[in-house]
DNA sequence: AGGAAGATCCGCT
DNA sequence: GCGGATCTTCCTG
């Protein structure tokens, strides 16, 4: 499965997202970047993932969102700007969040990659993910939670704002998930949120070994 | 100026 | 299942 995912993403001719591919709300956007591969380039070396694992945050009207009820801040200024970008911050005075901004430029929404499925660069990724700690960690749960993914794939507060359409970190085109493929539950961790707490906005391949906190 | 809470992970019980 | 680690961001006074 991690094999034949490995041999689509490194095939000539896949091609970085355009943006037009973002202009989407962040729920339908969440949808379609299942199955599509992040990659990030750094001093000549590659690692990459298929994504298995989104969530929706749906700007002013989501409470569950940084930018709930219009809130701008410099946190969150990124997400009110065009789609495409990486939206990257820290939480638990630990670890860093990888988001995808959807919708139009002025309408704040975004979509937190959860969960990658490796398909490139296994070594420096495991690397990256063994300073933090004592036992090792199957290959497919490398990337498996939004910390993870960020501390496996090397993304930091230095790539918020990067242009996802260019440069050294891109998402790559790939066959969509088939609908029967993705379950639908709530997100994690946004109990503050009220009544939008329940809305079934995280997503997953039901048959990926990589999704964080199967039940 | 101060404090509370957070879109989490890990290891131990 | 639970709590500790650890610090930024944002709101309150």
């Amino acid at each position: 499965m991690l094999e034949a995912a490995a041999a689509s993403s490194t095939r000539a001719g896949a091609l970085p997202l355009p943006r037009s591919f973002y202009g989407r709300n962040a729920l339908r956007l969440a949808r379609a970047l299942l199955g599509k591969v992040l990659v990030h380039r750094v001093g000549g070396r590659t690692s990459a993932g298929r994504i298995v694992e989104t969530e929706a945050y749906r700007g002013p009207l989501d409470q569950a969102a940084h930018t709930a009820n219009g809130r701008r801040t410099e946190r969150n200024e990124v997400m009110w700007g065009p789609p495409g970008h990486a939206y990257v911050y820290f939480v638990y005075g630990m670890h860093w969040c990888l988001n995808v901004v959807a919708a139009k430029e002025g309408q704040p929404e975004a979509v937190l990659l959860r969960a990658l499925e490796p398909i490139d660069g296994l070594p420096l990724i495991a690397e990256r993910r063994a300073g933090n700690r004592k036992t090792p960690v199957a290959d497919a749960r490398l990337l498996s939670g939004p910390a993870c993914l960020c501390r496996g794939m090397g993304v930091d507060g230095s790539l918020n704002g990067a242009d996802l359409t260019m440069g050294r970190m891109v998402i790559l085109d790939a066959p969509p998930v088939p609908a029967h493929r993705i379950q639908r539950v709530p997100r994690v961790g946004v109990d503050y949120a009220g009544e939008d707490a329940v809305l079934p906005w995280r997503l997953f391949v039901d048959d990926s070994p990589s999704v964080s906190r199967r039940a």
